[in-house]
Order: structure tokens, then C-alpha cells, then sequence
DNA sequence: TAGTGGTCTAGACCACAAA
DNA sequence: TTGTGGTCTAGACCACTAG
């Protein structure tokens, strides 16, 4: 290999990515076996078996022990949306991030929150209701009941230092989410304390954050309508990962 | 290997990403070389290498050439939303879709449209305005604009029977995305053709596709507040490919 | 210089599917 | 039976980093 090529099995992917772009290969067709791209491109097995086994990660391709591999049926377009820590994503503009704890107690659960996190009514729980902040003007109502079993340490917490998402995934690294977005219109509680205009609609994430199997946290975090947006990239997980997300504030 | 084992690379990944699940191996500590674990478990340096390659990608540690392998840096939670075509969700549910094409015509793209495609104001482009109904009851308002450069015959497709989005993925597969969510009130048209109450905010998805390096579609998208959610579940990359997304109606 | 990751090879054995 | 993908090995060469 001379200097600065790509790697083999880079270029073999890059040229059936190509074929699958310009419709020489279609949805459905077959791909060169891992032997036929050995006896054509000359490369070992196991570098034509890593390239096609790359482009199946990547949803180009399909293979079937056996039978071969074929072009994967090209799912109607899916495009996605990342929601990230509200702290995280300001200090990513560069902005300030600051926030008001209006709320910091151990309750009883009561019946919906009981029903979220699916334990009994009166677990303890922390609820928490934080107002965060970009730059002064507040952006995110968060309002949000943790398990008490899971981090019993939570009410000891800094949270205009540390945001309650970040410090759950400091507690355990691999969560899950479950999660939906809607418009609705604001309570009055809320629209206040975001400063909302009358007949401003709020962006509502409802978030249900799972770790070591069993929900852990419920969260409703409304962001107005007039200074909030949800922005995302897609990109069919080409050669890079070239996935790119970032929530954005207009003006 | 018996009957019915896993891979050994598949072995390792899960042993490593336990000991970081558990705590044993925290972010930024060292992950044991290829060589160590060739040594530790017996298996050859390519089983080692992939096993640690698919953790890489799969974000779980990072890998420097010279220096050695690390425990990723667990961003903090990122949780994903995938917005998928509209007809293809409600027949995910099990319902039926229809649509009623309001507006189909050529026109000369307005400044607002010609700076989202990025082209000169007057381009030709296509202009589509389509009420998607579930199960008879309206639940999306498309309002979309097509580069007529890029699908010449965009005119000529029957939109009751394959959606824009649909069409223009069948034209040219490997498309991006960029895409916007917000929460806005709809004006007197929107609000009218979804059948909404007065006082009832939009989910509003905005969305431009690229295809081939270019804008080729632009695309608003907008969805009742009060029947329509956007919903997904993330779980981090995990052994298996564990993403889940649905889009839900409320009710 | 010793260790690391990045890549590649030329074999090999296996389970499986199709003819 | 032949071909497929799935896995694994035991070497190898390279560029890079650190002591």
C-alpha cells in the first residue's frame, strides 16, 4: 500500500456504496460474494468479509448465510433526532448555562408518577423543579420525580452545578430512554415561570430514563415554543459517521 | 466452541462493556491491548482487535494508535427521536392512510423557498400540499416544495398512493436530512385542514432533504397537537442493534 | 526501543441453503 | 455437492507514541 491510501476494505465499501448510488446496484440485487470480490479485487477473505460485514452494520447491505448478500431495501427515508443535556447544549453555543431550583423534596409517589415509573403509589421519590436557564432567559421547565432506591443520594446534590440528567448518568453510565415529544399549551405555573406569552406553545419532552432494567426517572421538560427548537441531521451512516445533531435557540 | 456459544469476539465485547456497566472500568481508564487480552484469554489478536473495533464504534471506548484503548467518555444521555414517513407509521399501527392532494403544480420558487433549497428566487420548483388523514381523521398538513430539476415527473405521481417522501427516496436512496421541530400555533389554514380546535398548538417538523450534495426538497410538516406524538426509545448501541422508534397517535 | 493500534494475508472449520 | 456467510488463527508489516 503507497502512502496515505485508504485502506482495502474502505475502498471496496466506497465502491458498492457508489454502485448502490448511482442504481447500478439495486434494492434487492445481489453483491459479489466474499470469494468473488477475492478473485476480482484480489484482496484476502477477510478483508472483502469486514467490508461487506460493514456496509451490513450500516443497513447498506443484507446477507443471508448460505445464500449471499444483497442491497438492502433502502427504508423509506428515517431521519432522526437527538435530544441532548439541556447544559450540554448550551455551553455548545457558547453560551451561559444557569439554573433555579424551585423544588428539591422527598414526596410520596402519587398515582401517575407511580404508574411512570411503574412502582406502588407512595414509593419515595425526589421530585425536583428546576427552571434552566440560557443566557438569562429560561428555556427548559424541568420537572422531574427520581427513584429514591436508585439515588439515594440525589437530594444532596449541587443541581445548579450539575443537571439532574447528567448526575443520573454519573450514577450509572448505561441507561435507556423512553421518550415523546408534543405542542400543548402551557399551564399557567409553567408559562411563568418561562416567561411565556399568552397563547405560546410549549415544545413538551416527556422523558422516562431506565437503568439497570427498571425505570429510575420521570421527567416533563417544556421548552417555549417562541425560543425552542429540536434540530437533527441525518445521514445514511456513510463511510464516516457523519451523524451531526444539535438543538438550537432562534434569535 | 459447543454448541450454541457466542463468538468470542462477542464474548469479550460483553465482558468489557459489564466491567463498565458495573463501575470496575470508569471513563478514561485503560482498557486492556490486544495483546493483553491474546495473552489473558487465549483468543488471536484479530478476535481482540474485533471485539474492541465494534466498541469503538459502538461508543463505548476510544482508541489511540501508539498509546492504548480507554473507556469512552459517557456523553452525557443523548436520547434519539426518528421521524419516519407518515404512511408507512400508520400502516406500522395497523391503520389505514389516505390523503388528499390539495395543491400540485409548477411554480417559480419565492425568496423564503429559494433560500432553503439554496437556489436563485424564480427556480422552477414543484409545489405539493397534501393532508394525510389516519384512519380517516387528519393528522399531518405537508406543505412541500421539489426541486423540478430533480424529479422532472414529480408532477405526474399519483401522491394518494405513495407519499412525497416516499417518492423522492425511490428516485435517489441515499439521501440527508436536516430537520427542525417546533411548537407553533398554526394559521387559519393549517388549522382548518387538520381540523383543530381554536387554541391548539402545532407540532411542526420542518425538514430539507439533500440528494446528491444538494437541497432537494423542502418540507413543512405539521401535526395536531393534540393527536400527535413523536415518540422513540434509545438504548446505547448495545451488543445487538437495540434502537426502537414509533411515532404514536394519542388515542 | 518496546508497546500500541491498524491493517492484511492465507489458510482453516463450521452451519446452512440451494441445486 | 457446491457455494455462501460466520468465525478464528498465527503470523506479518506498518505508523505511531512513549520512555
Amino acid at each position: 500500500m503507497s502512502v496515505q491510501e485508504k485502506p482495502r476494505y474502505q475502498q471496496l465499501k466506497e465502491l458498492i456504496i457508489a454502485q448502490i448510488s448511482n442504481g447500478e446496484l439495486r434494492p434487492r440485487d445481489r453483491v459479489p460474494s466474499e470469494n468473488e470480490l477475492v478473485g476480482s479485487t484480489g484482496v484476502s477473505r477477510m478483508t472483502a468479509n469486514r467490508a461487506l460485514r460493514e456496509l451490513t452494520d450500516e443497513g447498506y447491505v443484507e446477507r443471508v448465510a448460505g445464500v449471499g448478500t444483497f442491497v438492502a431495501d433502502l427504508k423509506s427515508a428515517s431521519h432522526v433526532l437527538e435530544v441532548r443535556n439541556i447544559a450540554d447544549e448550551i455551553a455548545h453555543r457558547g453560551h451561559t448555562h444557569s439554573s433555579v431550583v424551585l423544588v428539591r423534596k422527598a414526596v410520596r409517589a402519587a398515582a401517575t408518577v407511580a404508574k411512570a415509573l411503574r412502582v406502588e403509589e407512595g414509593e419515595k421519590v425526589f421530585h425536583l423543579l428546576i427552571v434552566h436557564k440560557e443566557n438569562g432567559a429560561p428555556i427548559q421547565h424541568e420537572n422531574r420525580y427520581v427513584l429514591a432506591a436508585f439515588a439515594p443520594h440525589c437530594l444532596e446534590q449541587d443541581f445548579t452545578a450539575i443537571t439532574p440528567s447528567a448526575y443520573l448518568s454519573a450514577i450509572s453510565p448505561l441507561q435507556e430512554a423512553e421518550q415523546v415529544v408534543q405542542a400543548v399549551m402551557p399551564d399557567p405555573g409553567v408559562r411563568k415561570s418561562l416567561q411565556m406569552q399568552e397563547n405560546e406553545p410549549c415544545l413538551l419532552v416527556q422523558r422516562l430514563t431506565w437503568a439497570e432494567g427498571r425505570p429510575v426517572s420521570f421527567a416533563r421538560l417544556y421548552h417555549p415554543g417562541e425560543r425552542f427548537e429540536l434540530a437533527g441531521r441525518y445521514a445514511p451512516t456513510g463511510m464516516r459517521q457523519n451523524k451531526r445533531y444539535s438543538m438550537k435557540v432562534s434569535q
